[in-house]
RNA sequence: GGCGGCGUGGCCGAGUGGUUCAGGCAAGGGCCUGCAAAGCCCUGUACCCGGGUUCGAUUCCCGGCGCCGCCUCCA
């Protein structure tokens, strides 16, 4: 079973599962107030590759990502732009799930909206300050964070000690809480602003709450594990933690973090990426695939670079792997190499190892290929299944040699005539020919084979 | 100031108390090929600095230096 690097504890350990052969997950999701950028790619591809290789084990896994559609953000935005708050949120997540399906990325089983769950947040709101543990003010609901025992959990600080220093930064209603880490349920309207009623006036959910009332009213309590940037430790799911903590209801039982994307020159990715920022402007230049490959080929806990360089890199080793598929879609089905699997397990299992996972799937192919070379395909068969497997365990979609068009086929057809008959003039013309239309022309001594 | 983490060969990026050792990309040489492409083989005195522990440290300990994240709403 897989065992996980726990935020909570502070120590790699199995993720128990709180139902046999069941898996529930829920993963923070964007706020939808513009176009994704690559920190979002990390944070949704990483958990991709976590559901398909825990499905591809045969788990049964519930899969929940919330959308933020309601947020000072997008009303910022709105009002900067005179346009409906709606109107930004319904594009924004449009353009969200377009940039997913490109890095290939499966839409979560669940996808709970913030303002679907106004209701129940306003319930929770209003136990938790009968229960003495949140309070109102002229501006809003405020949970005390004193009441919870164990604040500070996540963020491996005592409160004391995250006052000692700490930024410059705006504290919101700061005057008037009763301590300055009690963080905002409900935010009163302001004139002009988006609003739901409630028991304390018209307003909105504060940040932190969503994620509790729906993770728990869609995985239930005690769920697997809770996942997010190393962003989002402290003070979100520090947060969402504590509400859960001061309503007496059990939380996630495992907390994940990945890290950031950087750039190259180790500044902080938001200033300096210039145009790869995007999300979707890489999608442009780039396979949909490399981004995945970048990720793979390094820990989900590691701080990575995701720019030019990386993306061309594993393009580049993509096409290495796309070159072995086109090869081998003629290998039949076999059964996959047990030891190959075994220890594909075996490095996923340790705390998602998908750097040793991808080496071994380069050794993999190498084999294979060697296999292939001696003309030896019922040996580098199960070789291949075993290549096969872990692509599709780990979300790689590799090229075969499909989809060529019947003109194509043909001219290739002819370039083999060509070389039979010694005519190496048309030959290299219909290669040049093939080659300028895009593809990629490989002569093999079994005939020449086309892919993109 | 506090908490967490990082510093590996031309680039990216794993890992480990010790003879050969990730892997990818790039470079050089070779095999194969009509020529290419793909593939295969070979090559490159790597581990931030200074102490310490040890027969032996890149790996453990201590101290530096540099970088990054978080410390109230950023994945």
């Amino acid at each position: 079973m897989l065992r996980l690097y726990d935020t909570a504890t502070r120590q790699v350990r199995e993720l128990a599962l709180r139902e046999p052969g069941k898996v529930s997950i829920y993963l923070c999701g964007p706020t939808v107030y513009g176009p994704p950028h690559l920190g979002h790619g990390r944070a949704t591809l990483e958990y991709d590759v976590l559901v398909r290789y825990l499905r591809w084990s045969g788990l049964d896994v519930t899969f929940v990502s919330n959308v933020t559609d309601i947020d000072d953000k997008i009303i910022n935005r709105a009002v900067n732009e005179g346009r409906d708050w709606h109107d930004i949120a319904h594009k924004c997540e449009d353009v969200w799930f377009r940039a997913m399906e490109g890095i290939g990325n499966a839409r979560p089983d669940d996808v709970p909206h913030a303002t679907q769950y106004v209701e129940q947040m306003v319930e929770m709101i209003g136990q938790l300050v009968e229960l003495g543990r949140a309070y109102a003010t002229d501006d809003g609901v405020y949970l005390s964070v004193e009441t919870v025992e164990d604040y500070g959990l996540l963020a491996h600080q005592s409160l004391d000690e995250m006052l000692a220093g700490g930024g410059e930064r705006d504290i919101y209603g700061a005057e008037l809480k009763r301590h300055p880490a009690d963080f905002v349920l409900w935010k009163l309207a302001k004139p002009g602003e988006p609003s739901w009623d409630s028991p304390w006036g018209p307003g909105r959910p504060g940040w932190h709450s969503e994620c509790v009332v729906m993770s728990l009213d869609i995985l239930g309590e005690g769920f697997d594990l809770h996942a997010g940037g190393q962003d989002l430790r402290f003070p979100h799911h520090e947060n969402e933690r504590a509400q859960a903590v001061a309503l007496g209801r059990r939380f996630a039982n495992h907390w994940m973090h990945h890290g950031m994307v950087v750039d190259a020159t180790g500044e902080k990715m938001s200033k300096s990426l210039g145009n790869f920022d995007n999300l979707l402007d890489i999608l442009e230049k780039y396979d949909g695939r490399a981004y995945r490959m970048v990720l793979l080929q390094s820990h989900y806990r590691s701080p990575v670079q995701v720019g030019e360089t990386t993306l061309t890199n594993a393009a580049k080793a993509l096409a290495g792997l796309d070159a072995f598929a086109a090869r081998t879609s003629s290998v039949a089905g076999a059964t996959p190499d047990a030891a190959v699997l075994d220890a594909f397990r075996a490095a996923m299992d340790d705390d998602l190892d998908t750097p040793k996972a991808m080496a071994l799937l380069f050794d993999t192919v190498r084999q294979a290929n060697k296999l292939l070379d001696a003309d030896d395909p019922d040996r580098a068969a199960p070789l291949v299944a075993a290549v096969r497997e872990i692509s599709v365990a780990v979300g790689l979609e590799l090229g075969g040699a499909a989809d060529v068009p019947d003109d194509a086929l043909r001219r290739a057809a002819e370039l083999d005539a060509a070389r039979a008959a010694k005519d190496y003039a048309l030959a290299d013309s219909i290669r040049a020919e093939l080659t300028g239309a895009g593809w990629i022309v490989e002569t093999t001594p079994t005939g020449t084979t086309l892919r993109r």
